[in-house]
This record gives C-alpha cells, sequence and structure tokens, in this order.
DNA sequence: GAGCTGGAACTATTA
DNA sequence: ACTAATAGTTCCAGC
C-alpha cells in the first residue's frame, strides 16, 4: 500500500464546524452548536475548548455503547444519515440557542459520567449557561464551596491549588492578566471563547471569555475574586491544611526525625493544595467578595464546583479522598449541607428535556467511582448563573485526541524546542520556574500558513512522552509562570483535570509565541495512583511533552484543530542527573551490515556507556541484543560515537525497526531510541518511514532548531513496526502520534480533511470504541487501558493512520 | 521578600 | 525477611 492512497485520511484534520450553517454540523461530528457558535465570533469559538471536548470524548464510550440511532458520538458520531451529531441537529436548538439533543440521546449511559463526570459537568455547566439570565439562581452566589471542597481531592486540584504553584494566585492573576490583555476584545481576543456570552456585560467582558467562564479555569482552587489570598485568611488557609490529605503525612515519619514536627494539617509544611482556597474561601468571604464576580466568576466558581465533581471521579485522589474519610462525619455534614445550600434546583422545567438525561447520568454512574467519597448532595444542573450565550457545545478535541501538526496551509510548528531536562516542582515547593530551551530562552510555538486577523489561542498542556499516544500527563500538569520575567501572557484552563495553559498568538507576531509562561508542577504519584480507574504508574514515569493545539477557524464556519507535541522532557531531578539521555542519534537507518558510526548526542553519557541494541518481540521480549561498540575517546558527556552492529539477520527484505538505548549502568538506562535496518540489497522503499522525510519528518515540526544532528530521535516518536506488513492499518505506518511530529510528506499534499461523517463513522460506527478510534482507550476506560494497543496504534509509528483505522482493539 | 535553583536529606518502593 | 539500590518527596540554602 502506498501512503498516498490514505493521504486523504491519512491527513485527515479535525474540523469542528460550529454549525453555523446548521447542516455542516452532520457532516462533522460532535459541534458546537450553531446557536452557539452564532453568537460568538469565529475566533472566539474555538479559543477556548472546552470542557465539552471532553464532553465528547467522554461521552463517547457510552453514547458509542448505544445503538445510537442516529446519534454519533461525539465527534465521531457522524452517522452518514443521522441526524446531525451530538449536539448539532440544526433544526433542533434550544430555545436558548443550544442545539437541542435528539431523543436517542437518551441512551447515552452512566458510563459517560463515569468517567468524564467532567464533561458531564461542564455540559451541565453549559446547559444551565444557556439559561436566560432571568433564570440564573441567585444561589450560585451561595455556592458553598467549602463543602464541596471537603470531597475534593487536593490532589486534584492540586496542580491549581498547590501553593507552590500559587494557584490560587495564579488563577486570580490569571484572570488579572487577562484584564491587561491588550486583546480582550470580543471580536479579536484570542480567550474569546464559545463558552462566554458575549452578551455578557460583566466588569469581565475583557477577559478572555470562555478560559474564564467555560474553561475553568477558574479552577476551584483559584478563588473567584480576583484576589484570592486577600480573601484567604490564615485561619481559613490553615483550616484549609488541616483537611489536607497530606499523603506525606501518613507516609512519612519526619516527624520522627523531628524533622518534621508533626504532620498536622495545620502544620503541613507543605499547605494543601486542595485545601485551601476552596476551603479556605469562607462562605463569608465567598459572598463577600462575590459580589465584585462577575459572572465569569460565578461561572468559575460554578466550574470549580464542577471541578471538584470531576476530581471526585478522576482527579480526585483516593489518597486524599481517603483522608477525608477520615473526617467523614465532618466531610459528610459538609458536604450534604452544601449541596442543600448551594440551593441545587433539579433541572427545571424550563430545560430541554434533552438536557434532563444527563443528570441520571451524572449522579449514578459518576458519583459511584468514587466509592469512598460521600456523594454530592449538590447537583450538576444547578448552576444557571451562565448568560445563554455562554452556552458551549462540546466541540473541540479531546486533550487526548491525537491530532495532526499541520493541514493545508496550516503547521502549528515548535521552532525552538524545550530542554529536554526540566525539573518539575512539587506543589510543597516553590514554582521552579518556566521551561526553557537548550540553548538558553524559551520554547517557540509558531503557527505557520495563518494569514488573518485574528488573534488565536494557543494552548499547551503537559502531555505524556511514552510508547503510547499522546495523551494528558496524569502526573504532571503545566504551571501558569507569571512575573518580570514572563514576557508571554497566559491564562489556565482546567479541562477535565488537566491544566491548559492558554497564550495568544497574535498576527503581529506573525502566530508566534515565547513560551516563558510554562512550567511543570509534578503531582504526587500516590495521589494520582490512587484515584480511581487511573491505570499509569507514576514511578519511573517522569517523562512528558509540552503539548500544543491550535484551533483555527476556517471560512467555512469549520475549525481546524491542529497540534504538536515537543521533544520529551526528563522532568525527575535524579533521572535528569543520572541517566543517560539521547536527544539526537545521527542515523535512522542503516545496511543490516552495520558498522556505520552514529552519532548519538544527549546527556550524562559517560566512558563506560554502552549502546544496547535490541530487537522486540511484539510481545515486548527480546529477541535480540548486541552491545555496540563506543569509542570512548569521543565520548562526551553530550555525545557518545557508537558503531552500528550488524543485525542478526543479514537476508532480510524489508525493514527492520529495532531500538537501542545508553546504558549508564545497572538502571540507568536512556529510553529506547529507535533504529531501522535496512536490507542489503534491497533499494531503499519509498515508504520506508524513516528515510522518506529525513530532515523535516524528524520529528516534524518538531525538531527544528536543535543542532547540527538531522533530529532528535525519541523512542515515542519513532516507533515502526517490526515488519511493516504487519500492521493491521495495512501500510499505514500506524502511529498516532507521529502525525503531530511528522509533516506530511511532499507528494501528499495536505488537504483538509474535516471529521466528516464518512471518516468517523467507520471509526465509531462499532459502539465501544472511543470516537475516531484515535481517543487513547485508556483514558476512557480502564478497563480497555489495559489492553495492548495494537501496532498500529503506536505513537511511534511512522505514520498516522485514518482515524477509523485506528480503533483500540 | 518572593521566586528560582541546586543539592541533598529522608522516605518509599523495588530488586 | 532483610538489605541494597533506586526513585519520589520534601526541605534547605544561596542567589
Amino acid at each position: 500500500m502506498t501512503r498516498l492512497e490514505h493521504d486523504p485520511e491519512f491527513d485527515f484534520e479535525f474540523l469542528f464546524e460550529f454549525d453555523q450553517g446548521g447542516e455542516a454540523a452532520t457532516e462533522h461530528y460532535g459541534y458546537a452548536p450553531s446557536s452557539t457558535s452564532s453568537a460568538l465570533p469565529l475566533p472566539a469559538a474555538h479559543t477556548s475548548l472546552a470542557a465539552p471536548c471532553h464532553d465528547l470524548q467522554t461521552a463517547t464510550p457510552g453514547i458509542s455503547a448505544v445503538p445510537a440511532a442516529g446519534h454519533p458520538s461525539g465527534y465521531g458520531g457522524a452517522v452518514d444519515s443521522g441526524p446531525a451529531g451530538y449536539f448539532l441537529s440544526s433544526g433542533n436548538t434550544r430555545p436558548n440557542g443550544a442545539p437541542a439533543l435528539e431523543s436517542p440521546r437518551i441512551e447515552i449511559t452512566s458510563y459517560l459520567g463515569l468517567h468524564h463526570g467532567s464533561s458531564q459537568f461542564f455540559h451541565d455547566v453549559e446547559v444551565e449557561d444557556v439559561l436566560p439570565s432571568c433564570k440564573r439562581s441567585p444561589s450560585t452566589a451561595t455556592l458553598t464551596l467549602p463543602s464541596l471542597e471537603a470531597y475534593r481531592d487536593p490532589s486534584c486540584l492540586s496542580p491549581a491549588s498547590s501553593l507552590s504553584s500559587r494557584s490560587c494566585n495564579s488563577e486570580a492573576s490569571s484572570y488579572e492578566s487577562n484584564y491587561s490583555y491588550p486583546y480582550a476584545s470580543p471580536q479579536t481576543s484570542p480567550w474569546q471563547s464559545p463558552c462566554v456570552s458575549p452578551k455578557t456585560t460583566d466588569p469581565e467582558e475583557g477577559f478572555p471569555r470562555g478560559l474564564g467562564a467555560c474553561h475553568l479555569l477558574g479552577s476551584p482552587r483559584h478563588s473567584p475574586s480576583t484576589s484570592p489570598r486577600t480573601s484567604i485568611t490564615e485561619e481559613s488557609w490553615l483550616g484549609a491544611r488541616s483537611s489536607r490529605p497530606t499523603s506525606p503525612c501518613n507516609k512519612r515519619k519526619y516527624s520522627l526525625n523531628g524533622r518534621q514536627p508533626s504532620c498536622s494539617p495545620h502544620h503541613s509544611p507543605t499547605p494543601s493544595p486542595h485545601g485551601s482556597p476552596r476551603v479556605s474561601v469562607t462562605e463569608d468571604t465567598w459572598l463577600g467578595n462575590s459580589t465584585q464576580y462577575t459572572s465569569s466568576a460565578i461561572v468559575a466558581a460554578i466550574n470549580a464546583l464542577t471541578t471538584d465533581s470531576l476530581d471526585l471521579g478522576e482527579g480526585v485522589p483516593i489518597k486524599s479522598r481517603k483522608t477525608t474519610l477520615e473526617h467523614v462525619p465532618s466531610v459528610a455534614l459538609k458536604a450534604e449541607p452544601t449541596g442543600e445550600e448551594l440551593g441545587v434546583t433539579p433541572p427545571t422545567s424550563d430545560l430541554p428535556p434533552e438536557e434532563f438525561t444527563f443528570q441520571p447520568l451524572r449522579k449514578g454512574p459518576f458519583c459511584e467511582q468514587y466509592l469512598s467519597v460521600p456523594q454530592p448532595p449538590y447537583q450538576w444542573a444547578k448552576p444557571k448563573s451562565l448568560t445563554p450565550a455562554t452556552y458551549v457545545s462540546p466541540s473541540l478535541p479531546a486533550l487526548d485526541w491525537q491530532l495532526p501538526s499541520h493541514s493545508g496551509p496550516y503547521e502549528l510548528r515548535i521552532e525552538v524546542q524545550p530542554k529536554s531536562h526540566h525539573r518539575a516542582h512539587y506543589e510543597t515547593e516553590g514554582s521552579r520556574g518556566a521551561v526553557k530551551a537548550s540553548a538558553g530562552g524559551h520554547p517557540i510555538v509558531q503557527l505557520h500558513g495563518y494569514l488573518e486577523n485574528e488573534p488565536l489561542t494557543l494552548q499547551l498542556f503537559i502531555g505524556t512522552a511514552d510508547d503510547r499516544l499522546l495523551r494528558p500527563h496524569a502526573f504532571y500538569q503545566v504551571h501558569r509562570i507569571t512575573g518580570k520575567t514572563v514576557s508571554t501572557t497566559s491564562h489556565e484552563a482546567l479541562l477535565c483535570n488537566t491544566k491548559v495553559l492558554e497564550i495568544p498568538l497574535l498576527p503581529e507576531n506573525n502566530m508566534r509565541a515565547i513560551i516563558d509562561c510554562a512550567g511543570i508542577l509534578k503531582l504526587r504519584n500516590s495521589d494520582i495512583e490512587l484515584r480511581k480507574g487511573e491505570t499509569d504508574i507514576g514511578r519511573k514515569n517522569t517523562r512528558v511533552r509540552l503539548v500544543f493545539r491550535v484551533h483555527v477557524p476556517q471560512p467555512s464556519g469549520r475549525t481546524l484543530s491542529l497540534q504538536v507535541a515537543s521533544n520529551p522532557i526528563e522532568c525527575s531531578q535524579r533521572s535528569a542527573q543520572e541517566l543517560p539521555l539521547v536527544e539526537k542519534q545521527s542515523m535512522e537507518s542503516c545496511p543490516v551490515g552495520g558498522g556505520k558510526k552514529m552519532v548519538l548526542s544527549g546527556h550524562n553519557f559517560l566512558q563506560d556507556s554502552k549502546v544496547i541494541f535490541v530487537e522486540k518481540a511484539p510481545d515486548g521480549h527480546h529477541v535480540w541484543e548486541m552491545e555496540a561498540k563506543t569509542d570512548r575517546d569521543l565520548c562526551r558527556p553530550n555525545s557518545l560515537v557508537v558503531e552500528i552492529p550488524p543485525f542478526r539477520n543479514q537476508r532480510i527484505s524489508s525493514p527492520v525497526q529495532v531500538s537501542f538505548y545508553v546504558c549508564n549502568g545497572k538502571r540507568k538506562r536512556s529510553q529506547y531510541q529507535h533504529f531501522t535496518y535496512l536490507p542489503a540489497h534491497v533499494p531503499v522503499i519509498k515508504t520506508e518511514p524513516t528515510d522518506d522525510y529525513e530532515p523535516t519528518l524528524t520529528c516534524g515540526a518538531v525538531g527544528q532548531g536543535l543542532g547540527p544532528l538531522p533530529r532528535p530521535c525519541y523512542s515515542q516518536q519513532r516507533t515502526v513496526p517490526p515488519d511493516p506488513g504487519s500492521c493491521p492499518v495495512g501500510g499505514f505506518a500506524p502511529c498516532a502520534q507521529r502525525s503531530n511530529l511528522m509533516p506530511t510528506p511532499p507528494s501528499a499534499s495536505p488537504k483538509l480533511h474535516d471529521l466528516s461523517s464518512a471518516a468517523y463513522s467507520k471509526g465509531l460506527a462499532s459502539p465501544g470504541h472511543s470516537h475516531l478510534g484515535l481517543q487513547p482507550l485508556a483514558a476512557e476506560d480502564p478497563t480497555l487501558r489495559e489492553v495492548p494497543r495494537p501496532l498500529a496504534m503506536q505513537p511511534g509509528s511512522p505514520e498516522q493512520p485514518p482515524p477509523a483505522l485506528l480503533q483500540p482493539q
């Protein structure tokens, strides 16, 4: 097969149509309700993505399970003849403009709530938003965050709540910064978001829409008020701490050593992330300040609540929860009342039927996921403070979706890669600053091909750097850095447990952004691993990537989403100091005979470093291992010259993908790097991924500016099945992630593909599959997570197969 | 004084 | 079960 044959799919893009026309929606999946879109300036539409996007993704599983008569699930939902996907029925819009869901929707299983409670939640919020302002419930102001806090898992909040991150502040600061944001204009503001009601008259109007309101950016931890700190009294703060799960206390015995006097929450050295802001925010303070809060603030608060709920679902570390349980009585008491206080009112008749359907889902499975936690009494539908315009439909791709880095004239490229090492900070620490570039300065990202005058929003989140599909990293979160040294405005958003930094991409800057505002926060493994549904382990899972996304509005009203991931970044202090790291290799392949010299550049190379070539069987075990000769004399801490060993089989007929790693000791090994042995006498096959696009392909958009060597090679980016022919997708070099890194080959003219029904219906057709099949199963369904992914889904594969082909098996 | 950093102590986990 | 090695967290100190 040839790639060309599949180009259309290969290059597929995620085109999200806001359905302004109303019909397109049917063709593309999951889309923003026309109403919403119509009300919002295009730019706004993409800016923030929102939770909604998660809705889709999260919802998918559940939805897909349903016969979905005419209800395409989320993005993939497109059913050829069916009604517009998800929220798209153009003709079926709610009074408020929000598209009405079709009856079948009821079939959505609770599953949605289970893993995507957040989305659901968002959805609810959105729904609420849709409600006329007159219907808003004043009760919003009565939201008793503290109670909710009790449930909240600090860890979940940790990112935001962490003192170190000064989330409270940062959040607040975010808002503040937003105010100052030059592009606050509703029309042009990069922050604009479909989520935010354009009609808002709130003071915060200038503030990045969507971001504040929709995204919760306002993370719960962040006091809605602009000055969280002030609103937090010392007492409340301490109190909050006390509630902290303080995992360390449970584990550590510093007290015994005298190092840490007490584990008492009150004395906890590390202010509980969770605690705090929320808990610390007394009703009084909240209410008191609330007056100054705009609807956005309220939204943020609501979001916070939602976040909590989310946390309960996914984000809340059980450990924390356990702690909470220890205080169950109080918690329960608090929580219950809170719900009451919240004045959560059951969905009223005002709400479209569709929206009601969500109720059960949310409460049921969603909460069940957190068995140990008392169920929050509050109801999702409650928040009604949002303006109609704030309704946001789930339209943007979920964070764990694999998106291309370029499409048509557009290309999102990392002009300057981040350093391969960046010590992440814990919540208990102060910030360790922004991620830097290896040559000094900071990473730079630029969107090429965009000629409009409308600013866009660049999103940044911390993604994984393992061999699986790129997805938000469970143990790391992006941390917004502010200060004199930070020149780039940014805003924090929280999407389903993942912090997203939103940075303006301005035409006057050539759509180029210097990422000097992004730090990395490390969450305690124990907190994350214990949360239900989390299957990833934190131990030795210390590599991340910066993932950038941009949503480009298309003339057609659709939105093109592009994504690019940086080179891996080692975030562990120890690993960074001890483990060898290969950043680049001078060659990607050579004939089976070997003998050629390959230069590795990276870190922590020793004269005693060994380079081991390995061929792995599909099941992971090593079929062949060979130590390559290294030139000790040429060995430098940052470079190593190695002679390619001959492959075990000199008669291969097709390229064979092997791996190699640098070893400094028993357990000090670098990540696997990939290398391809080519048949000795067979001409290089054009389709061989590695060779064709060598220079650019290299990590495509990602690799530039890294040095003399052709390209950085990271295992996760370049994994090619040993035998291309065995690829389930037949010829496609299967690799979702690759797409992010590798530009389309010249021969394959980029085409703007939208996630049309055609493409997605295939993948979505079968119930139970995640939309597009691109979405990491794991993220959605723990059970699926355990299932080994077919090679076709491996990120490292050379090319990204069509969505339809990437379905999990 | 706060934010960054580099180091290292101390605990937890794994081999 | 015990010990050593390794990894994760937290704390300290200097800039």
